[in-house]
Order: C-alpha cells, then sequence, then structure tokens
DNA sequence: CGACATTGGGTAGTGCCACTCTCTAGTGTT
DNA sequence: AACACTAGAGAGTGGCACTACCCAATGTCG
C-alpha cells in the first residue's frame, strides 16, 4: 500500500504521515523506487498508536518517540520498558522544589520499595508540594486512601501482563501505562459526579 | 504591597504576573494612582493557586479561568462547581468517534448516575475507543475493577468536602479534582513499579 | 508514446500558546 | 532634580504540531 491509502486507512493526513516518518515515529516503509515505498498493516497499527498516544495519551511527539523506542527496542526487560514508559510520561519536570519526604514517608507506611530517583516518585513529590503551595495540602488519611486504591490498580496493571514473548508484554505494559491513565480520571470524574449528586442533591 | 513584591513572594516574574492580570487569573490590585496598585496576601495565595493550577494541574491558561471563575462565582452550587471543574480540564474534545455504548455499559453495571453530556462520560467513551484503535482494547473485568478504584476514590473525595461554608467547599472541590489527579497518577505508577519490581525481579 | 496524477523527500510557513520585552506616561523617594 | 519603580498595553519570542508547497522521479492510463 502507498502512503495516501495508509493515511486513509489511519485517518491521518499524507502530510502528517510524512511528519511522523521524518520524526521517527513510524518506521519507513519499503523502498520500491525512488519515489515509491510499499507499506503493511503493520504500519497502519503503527500509525493508530502513535494517534493514541499523542491524542488521549496526552504525549507530546518527543515523549512518543522515546515510549515508542522502549517498545521497539527487542531486548528490554518488562520492567525496563516500565520504567521508560514512566521516565517518557509528563511528570511535572524537576523544577522548583518537591515534598519529597512525605512522599517517601507514604510510600514506607504502604510498604513500596521504587527507585530512588523514580520519575513517579519524584512528580508525586511536586503534585504534593503543588498542593500544599496552593494551600490545599491533603490530609496523610486521605493520601493513604489514594495510595491503597492506586495500589490494587497497579497491582492488577502488572498482573494482566500477558506472559507470551517479552515483545508482546513490552508493548501491553507501554501502551497501558499510558493510555489507562486517561481511563482512571475519567472514572474518578465519573464517581466523583454520581457521590456528588447523591451528597449534594439540590442547590448546595 | 507591589507587584514587585507580590511576584517575589509568589515566585513568578513581575511580566508573568502582568500577564495574568490581563488574562484575568489574578484580580486587579487596588489601585492607589495612576501608576500604583496595592496587592495582599489573598493576591499572592491566588498567584499560587494558578501557578498549582497552570503547572502540576495541566491546564492551559484559558481552562484555568474557567476553572477560577467557578471558584470565584458566590452562587455556585457543589454540584454545579464540579460540573464547571469538569468541564474546564482537558477530557479529549468531541473529536473523532467514541465508545459512548461500552462507557455507558460500564456506569450501568456500577450503578453511577451521571448527566448524559457529562464531559467525563465522553472523555471515558474517548479514551475506550482511542485504546481500540491502538490494538490494546481492556477487557470488562478490567475495566470493572479501575472502576471499583475509581470509585472508592470518587466516593472518598465527595466526603472530604467541608461543610463550612458554600464558597469553601466549592473552592476544595475545584483544587482537589484538579490538583488530585497528578497525584493518583503517580501514585499508580509507583505502584506499577512495585509490582513490576515484584513479579519481574531481574530481566523479563 | 505522452499527458497526468502521485510519490518520497525536504524546506518553509502557519496557528496557537505561554510567556517576555519594550514602551509610555505617570509616581514615589531621596 | 535625579532616579527607580509602576500600570497598562502592544509587540515580539520560542516551542510545538502540524500543513503547504516544491522538486524530480515515477507509475498509470489512453
Amino acid at each position: 500500500m502507498q502512503i495516501s491509502e495508509l493515511a486513509r486507512r489511519a485517518g491521518v493526513p499524507v502530510a502528517t504521515v510524512k511528519y511522523y516518518l521524518r520524526e521517527g515515529l513510524v518506521p519507513p516503509g519499503e523502498l520500491t523506487g525512488a519515489t515509491r515505498a510499499r507499506y503493511g498493516e503493520e504500519h497502519v497499527q503503527r500509525l493508530r498508536l502513535v494517534r493514541a498516544l499523542l491524542g488521549p495519551g496526552g504525549l507530546s511527539v518527543a515523549r512518543a518517540r522515546a515510549v515508542l523506542a522502549a517498545v521497539d527496542s527487542p531486548d528490554t526487560s518488562v520492567h525496563a520498558a516500565l520504567g521508560a514508559a514512566h521516565r517518557a510520561l509528563p511528570g511535572v519536570g524537576s523544577e522548583g522544589p518537591a515534598d519529597l519526604d512525605r512522599a517517601r514517608a507514604l510510600l514506607r507506611r504502604r510498604g513500596w520499595r521504587v527507585a530512588g530517583d523514580s520519575p513517579a516518585l519524584i512528580a508525586l513529590a511536586a503534585a504534593l508540594e503543588a498542593l500544599r503551595a496552593a494551600g490545599a495540602a491533603p490530609t496523610d488519611a486521605l493520601l493513604d486512601r489514594y495510595a491503597e486504591a492506586a495500589g490494587r490498580i497497579g497491582e492488577q496493571d502488572v498482573a494482566a501482563v500477558p506472559t507470551g514473548s517479552v515483545a508482546e508484554a513490552v508493548r501491553f505494559v507501554v501502551v497501558n501505562t499510558v493510555l489507562l491513565e486517561p481511563v482512571l480520571l475519567a472514572l474518578r470524574r465519573l464517581a466523583q459526579e454520581d457521590a456528588s449528586r447523591r451528597r449534594f442533591p439540590d442547590n448546595c
């Protein structure tokens, strides 16, 4: 298939496909001449994945490239792929102070062990610091309940990883890590809406 | 206090404070002359809140303005404020198709009742559709467990709303809705990291 | 064979966003 | 009187994700 069909199949403008090719988000097609290349079904899939990462996943082109690099690299371990996905996710760059102590204390209470420079740990510390600065520091009890719910989810995310091939597992981990985030946030909002409707039935 | 001290106290460049004033994210100070205005402690707080919403909260200036409008409006009900916050959050604009049927079925299974045009519902449907397009559609079982965990969190978010004044409750709801999202995402990633370390100890 | 559309590849332009700079006229301070 | 600072507003900046255009080469159809 040629680029115009590839673009049509994936629902992306041709110019944008070319852009993704240039940026290395999509592998080049098989050249059949100086001005022809052949693309396959896997390119359609890849293009859809790219669009999902950039749109709903909320990744920038640069971060998507890093995520896809982990998916592509054949010698990644599953744990390393998860780390790569976490590193590629937007997580409040190391700007400003962060409430690392509180974040570490929370982990200790739950018995979680993570890398000392885990990007997720830094993101948590930054988010806690932002809440503090905004004058809305959450209580430990609230954080613990959040952590308990998050623990259940993370546990199941990892349990659901397929055991077939490493490559398949890596793709699963990376895609689900990124694309289930909007699902989780949407579900939280829906739960809030339902609970709010019940607690504040009319005009409170 | 003058603008330079306000900027220093909040850790924001003077030019940026002026920009926020122009954009209506921060209320104007009390004019004491043609080229002087006085700012108070509440301006420092507001500025910190704005920075938290724009940075860790991940809101655009336009969305932050909408969120803050709900906080400022004195006649908002708590439920309406939550709706305003949800509407202001980035939730995958109504572009492309969405898996509304699956989203509605999920809500039905949990017994949640939400507005038919709830932005969170649309966000969920769009996220599910993105997963499907990326060839990584989650199982119903996984979604249900996500929803159960999210339900616990949403329940507690609403339960934690203070009952003092409506204005206080509105601010609490809006700030927590936005700023606890990065906390939840970070906790999920940390739980994944811990679980992954346990399941894939070495190089799997 | 020749007219015509299409392609790969590259460069440059677009629109948006969140600032950031600069300017003007005015004000408080020394 | 000299100077630093201010409010307010317009213009400029840099980054990003495209998007439009151009070229020579190629395939296709009559």
